[in-house]
DNA sequence: CCGATGCATCGACGGATGTCAATGCGGGTG
DNA sequence: CACCCGCATTGACATCCGTCGATGCATCGG
């Protein structure tokens, strides 16, 4: 039930741009879950920041700081972000590694600009 | 205070694409901002609801029915929207048209795939 | 084997959010 | 002018959300 990643993955193999053509419920559910994962400053840096390191990913030790949260928090924007399908959690060792899963965020744009140049209309 | 439109069109003039580079507070909390708009799903229907209507604009009256909810709620959500610069507003008479703005989804689009075609690094 | 370290989970608390019924208000309409 | 209609605002309520301290649970180092 509710898996990890196909949040994102499937609004680009289906057909749900927002604008050019209305979409159904669950499909608008979906969208908003993700787009809800974004709707916090921190986790909006949190992707940032962890996008910032990259293929090696970013440990949390690296994230409380720049946040200036408590690891807790912190550890509960990760968790969202992770279910949202934004990132994704390596454990190496003592340290859990964040990498930003690059095709979502590509999919999320796409859900927005429909693929319309926004001139064609 | 708090303009009604410059929420999302200042990230596209800026440099501020979520990867690609750490982003700072402030810019974070006016992303954040819009995506919050955008994280419920009554919200994410009427953006497509809204942008089916093209540039006739939608009525209130009109996105009642297909939303299942009160009047007074999609009245709410669509202030929820105006504020985040996402739709306009315009009072025809009896009506409120509303209509939603291309270039803010766009620059929300520009700011989650950062110029960079996921495929640069 | 024992203490330290990195991270997740739990419990709690204040504040924000979605929803509705009731009300207000300006614009058409008879 | 009086009435209806479309929409916004208000007040209230239940729920969700962000945050933290405390705790648990692995893993690594000595």
């Amino acid at each position: 039930m509710t898996a990890t990643l196909p949040l994102v993955e499937d609004f680009a193999a289906c057909c749900a741009p927002v604008t050019g053509g209305v979409i159904e419920a669950a499909t608008a559910e979906r969208l908003a879950r993700v787009f809800k994962a974004l709707g916090d400053p921190s986790r909006v840096r949190l992707v940032s920041l962890i996008a910032a390191q990259g293929d090696d990913g970013a440990c949390v030790c690296d994230l409380t700081a720049p946040l200036e949260l408590s690891q807790p928090t912190v550890s509960h924007h990760l968790k969202q972000l992770l279910e949202a399908g934004l990132v994704t959690r390596e454990q190496r060792g003592k340290w859990a590694y964040y990498r930003v899963v690059d095709t979502a965020l590509n999919a999320l744009a796409g859900a927005l600009t429909s693929g319309v140049p926004a001139a064609a209309r």
